[in-house]
DNA sequence: GCCTCTGGATTTTTT
DNA sequence: ATCCAGAGGC
C-alpha cells in the first residue's frame, strides 16, 4: 500500500511538485508524515536525487526517528545517506564541524534549562543586581526570546529603553561571557550562532547550500525568526524548500514560534506552490466536526475544511464529576470498559491534561484499580539530579572549563568543599582572567597566590588529582567506561545508598549506564562525545514506546503528532483548561487563541472515541475552587454530546444518587475507595442558616453540583454568598 | 562546612 | 501541596 498511488490527489501533488518551494498546509490526520516521506522517497527514486544531497528538519528526536524508520523501509540503505535530525542536532554538527571560523570550540558543552538558569544567575550578581528582584528566569525569558529573533547584546542595547530592559541588557551580555568561559552553548545559542556562523562566512554557507539542495522542514508553524531565517539561508541558493505545517496546530508562540513564519515564506518565495491537505484519515466525523467548531472561534485564523470518509461514529462523552478524585476514577473505570469491550487497547487510551500537576490524581487512581500507565512528562530523567550529577562529571571531564558543571559536582558527594573555598577560588580565577580549572590545577600544584586555608587547599589538591586522572583516562575510555569510572572515583552508589530514596535513585543511574553502553560501538573519544550530545539535546517524548502495553499520562503539549484510539481530555474547567493565565487580566486575546489551537489540537488526537472530562470541584496548589464548565464545551453542539455522570436533567433538590458509572476494578471486587456518598439537600429558599463565619442568613437559591450542591446565602452581615454546601457547615436555625 | 527551617513560587517546555 | 533556594544556627 505505500506507493504513491495509494496517495490521495493533494497528497500527490504535495509529494511530486519538485524544484522550487513548497508550502504544504496539512490539518490534523492528514497523512502529512506520509508526505514527506514518500516527497523524499520521490526525490531519491524517481529524480534521481542522491539522498545526501537531502536535508529534513523535525522538531523532536522522535519525529526525526519515525521518519527515518520509514524512509528506511522506502528506500532501504540510502536512507543512511539522508540528512534527517532536529533544528539543534543539524546546527550542533555544523557548529562542531565549522564553529571554529567563529571562535567556537569544537568540544563545546550544551547548557539545558537548570545550567542556563545557574549561569544567569551568576551573569546578574556579576552585574551587580539583587537576584530577588532580577530573578534568573525572568532574564532568561528575556534572553531566549532575543536569541529567538536573532538579537544579540548590542542589538538589544538599541531597544533598551526601561531601566528593566537595560538591566536585561547587561545581563546578557555578561551571560554570553560567561557562556563563551565555559566553552558552552545554550540552546538558543546553538541555532543563532549556526546563522551568524552563514553571515560571517558566506563560502561556508555556499558548502552547506550546495550539499543540502533539497531542504524540507516539518512542524513549520513552530519555527521561530531564527529558525525561519536558517532554512532562508540554507534554501537561498536553489530555493528547493519545502516546508510543512498547520497554523491552526501552534501551540508554541510562547516560546517565540512565530506563525507569521508562514505569510513571510509565502512573500520571500514568490510563486511557491501552496498544497492543502484537507482529508483526514485519523478521527470520526463527529470528532472532526466538534474540533472544527472549537477551532472556527479564532479570529485570526485562515479558513480551512476538514472533511473525512471515516465514519459518523459514536458522540463525544462529556462527564461533569465531583472532584479531580472522582475525575480520574471515571477515567480509569472507562478506560477498562473500553478495553474490555474491545472498543480500543490500552496502549490505544490517552489522559490529556493542561498542567502536569493534574497527573497526581490521575496516576493514583490507575495505580488504585491496577491499570499500567506511563507518565510522560513531569520530571524528566535527564532533570533528575543523580542523573544530572552523574552526567556533570562527564561533561567536566570533557570539557574542563565547564564551570556550570564543576560548581555543581565540586563538593558532590561532600568531599569538604564548602562556598567559601568556592568562592575563593573562582573569585581568584576571576580576578585572574584564567579558567576555573587552570586555577584549580594552580591551587593544586601550590602555585599562584591563592589565599586559602591549609586545609581547603588540600581538599583541593584531592578533587584535582581526581579530575586530572579521568581526564586523562577519558581520551581511552568509551562512554559507559568512562561512566562507571566516574561513579567508583567518586564512591557515588555509597553517596546515595545513604539517602532516604537512594534505591530509586541508583536505579536511575543504572538506567542511564544502559544508555550510555547504546554509544559504546563508537571509540573514544567519540563515544563519550557523542553520549553526551544525545544526552543534551532529548526529551521526554523521545523515549515514548508505543508498543508499550499501557494508557498513557500526558499534557495537551506533548501530545502534539500522536493519535489514540480514545482520548480523555480532563480538567475541561475554566481557569485549567483554558488555563487561568490566558484568562483577563492576566491574559490577553491571543493567549485565548492558542488555549483554543492547544483545545484542537487534543481533540484532533483522537480516532474513535472522545471524553470530555470536568470536575465541580479541584484542590490546586493547595486550595479548593469550583470551577465553571470550560468555555470550550460551549463551542461544542449539543448533538455531537452524550452526557454522563453530570446534573441531572430535571433539577430536583432531591436529586442525590451515586454516579451512573460504576466504577469497575480488575478483579471484579469492590474499589478500596469508593466514590464519596452523595450529600442530601435539607435546605429550600427562604430557610434561615447559620454559618461559623458569615454569621446569620437566608437561603436565596440552591442548584445541583456533581455530588454536590451550591447553595446561595444573603448573610445579614456579610450580604450574598455562594456557597458549596459539602464545605460550609451550614446550620439550620429558627 | 553542614544542617534545618522558612518563605516564595508554582503553564505549557519540541531543543 | 510541594519543591527549592537562601538564611541563620550549630
Amino acid at each position: 500500500m505505500d506507493n504513491n498511488s495509494s496517495l490521495n490527489s493533494a497528497q500527490q501533488e504535495a509529494v511530486e511538485t519538485i524544484g522550487g518551494p513548497v508550502l504544504i498546509l496539512a490539518g490534523p490526520g492528514s497523512g502529512k508524515t506520509r508526505v514527506i516521506t514518500h516527497r523524499i522517497a520521490y526525490l531519491v527514486k524517481t529524480c534521481g536525487i542522491s539522498p545526501r544531497h537531502i536535508l529534513a528538519v523535525t522538531f523532536t528526536n522522535k519525529a526525526a526517528r519515525e521518519m527515518s524508520a520509514r524512509l528506511e523501509a522506502l528506500l532501504g540503505e540510502a536512507a543512511k545517506d539522508l540528512s534527517l535530525g532536529t533544528f539543534h542536532a543539524v546546527c550542533a554538527r555544523i557548529l562542531r564541524q565549522k564553529g571554529q571560523e567563529i571562535g567556537i570550540d569544537p568540544g563545546f558543552t550544551i547548557y539545558d534549562d537548570d545550567d542556563q538558569i545557574s549561569l544567569m544567575k551568576r551573569a546578574i550578581m556579576d552585574v551587580g543586581i539583587d537576584p530577588k528582584q532580577y530573578t534568573p528566569r525572568v532574564m532568561l525569558t528575556r534572553v531566549s526570546n532575543a536569541k529567538s529573533q536573532l538579537i544579540t547584546p548590542e542589538k538589544y542595547s538599541d531597544m533598551a529603553h526601561s531601566y528593566f530592559e537595560k538591566m536585561a541588557q547587561q545581563c546578557y551580555k555578561r551571560y554570553q561571557i560567561l557562556l563563551s568561559q565555559s566553552k558552552a552553548l545554550d540552546f538558543d545559542d546553538i541555532l543563532m550562532k549556526t546563522v551568524e556562523l552563514f553571515n560571517e562566512r558566506p563560502e561556508t554557507l555556499v558548502r552547506y547550500q550546495t550539499r543540502y539542495r533539497h531542504v524540507l522542514v516539518d512542524e513549520f508553524q513552530d519555527t521561530n525568526i531564527t529558525q525561519y531565517e536558517l532554512t532562508r539561508q540554507l534554501a537561498g541558493k536553489y530555493k528547493n524548500i519545502c516546508v510543512v505545517g498547520d497554523p491552526d496546530q501552534s501551540i508554541y508562540t510562547w516560546r517565540q514560534a512565530d506563525i507569521r513564519n508562514i505569510l513571510k515564506f509565502e512573500k520571500d518565495y514568490p510563486g511557491a506552490k501552496l498544497v492543502v491537505l484537507e482529508q483526514n484519515y485519523r478521527s470520526t466525523k463527529t470528532i472532526l466536526a466538534a474540533a472544527d467548531k472549537v477551532i472556527s472561534r479564532n479570529q485570526q485564523r485562515k479558513q480551512k475544511s476538514l472533511w473525512t470518509e471515516n465514519e459518523k461514529g459514536t458522540p463525544i462523552t462529556v462527564v461533569e464529576t465531583a472532584d479531580e478524585q472522582e475525575e480520574a476514577q471515571f477515567v480509569v473505570s472507562e478506560v477498562e470498559k473500553l478495553v474490555k469491550e474491545h472498543v480500543v487497547s490500552l496502549k490505544d487510551c490517552v489522559v490529556l491534561y493542561r498542567v502536569n500537576a493534574q497527573s497526581r490524581a490521575l496516576e493514583e487512581a490507575f495505580l488504585r484499580f491496577g491499570v499500567p500507565y506511563r507518565l510522560i512528562g513531569g520530571t524528566r530523567f535527564y532533570q533528575r539530579r543523580e542523573v544530572k550529577d552523574i552526567i556533570a562529571y562527564l561533561r567536566l571531564v570533557h570539557n574542563p572549563h565547564d564551570t556550570v558543571s564543576l560548581r555543581r559536582i565540586i563538593n558532590v558527594p561532600q568531599r569538604g568543599i564548602g562556598q567559601r573555598t568556592l568562592d575563593d577560588l573562582l573569585g581568584w580565577a576571576n580576578q585572574k582572567s584564567i579558567p576555573a580549572y587552570e586555577a584549580l590545577s594552580l591551587a593544586a600544584r601550590t602555585e599562584g597566590d591563592i589565599p586559602l586555608a591549609p586545609r581547603s587547599r588540600k581538599t583541593l589538591v584531592d578533587f584535582y588529582d581526581m579530575l586530572k586522572r579521568l581526564v586523562d583516562r577519558s581520551k581511552d575510555l568509551k562512554a559507559s567506561e568512562m561512566l562507571d569510572l566516574v561513579i567508583e572515583q567518586t564512591a557515588y552508589e555509597k553517596y546515595l545508598l545513604v539517602e532516604e530514596d537512594g534505591e530509586d535513585r541508583w536505579e536511575n543511574i543504572k538506567e542511564l549506564s544502559t544508555v550510555a553502553r547504546k554509544y559504546d560501538y563508537l571509540d573514544p573519544p567519540d563515544s563519550l562525545t557523542t553520549f553526551l550530545e544525545e544526552v543534551s539535546l532529548v526529551s521526554d517524548i523521545d523515549s515514548y514506546d508505543e508498543n508499550a502495553d499501557a494508557a498513557t499520562l500526558t499534557t495537551l503539549h506533548q501530545a502534539k503528532g500522536l493519535e489514540f484510539g480514545a482520548v480523555f481530555i480532563v480538567g475541561m474547567e475554566e481557569k485549567v483548561f483554558p488555563h487561568a493565565r490566558a484568562l483577563p487580566p492576566l491574559g490577553d486575546p491571543t493567549e485565548m487563541e492558542e488555549e483554543r489551537r492547544l483545545c484542537y489540537v487534543g481533540i484532533t488526537r483522537a480516532k474513535k472515541r472522545l471524553y470530555l472530562v470536568r470536575a465541580g470541584r479541584r484542590t490546586y496548589l493547595g486550595n479548593t475552587s469550583n470551577n465553571l464548565p470550560s468555555r470550550f464545551m460551549d463551542d461544542i453542539p449539543q448533538e455531537l454530546v452524550k452526557k454522563t455522570g453530570g446534573r441531572p436533567e430535571a433539577r430536583t433538590s432531591s436529586w442525590a444518587s451515586a454516579p451512573p458509572w460504576k466504577p469497575i476494578s480488575p478483579l471484579g471486587t469492590p474499589v478500596a475507595n469508593p466514590p464519596p456518598t452523595a450529600l442530601k439537600l435539607e435546605l429550600r429558599p427562604g430557610e434561615r442558616v447559620r454559618h461559623e463565619k458569615f454569621g446569620n442568613g437566608i437561603v436565596v437559591s440552591t442548584s445541583p453540583l456533581a455530588n454536590d450542591f451550591q447553595v446561595t446565602v444573603a448573610f445579614d452581615a456579610v450580604g450574598v454568598k455562594k456557597l458549596i454546601l459539602s464545605y460550609a457547615r451550614l446550620e439550620k436555625i429558627g
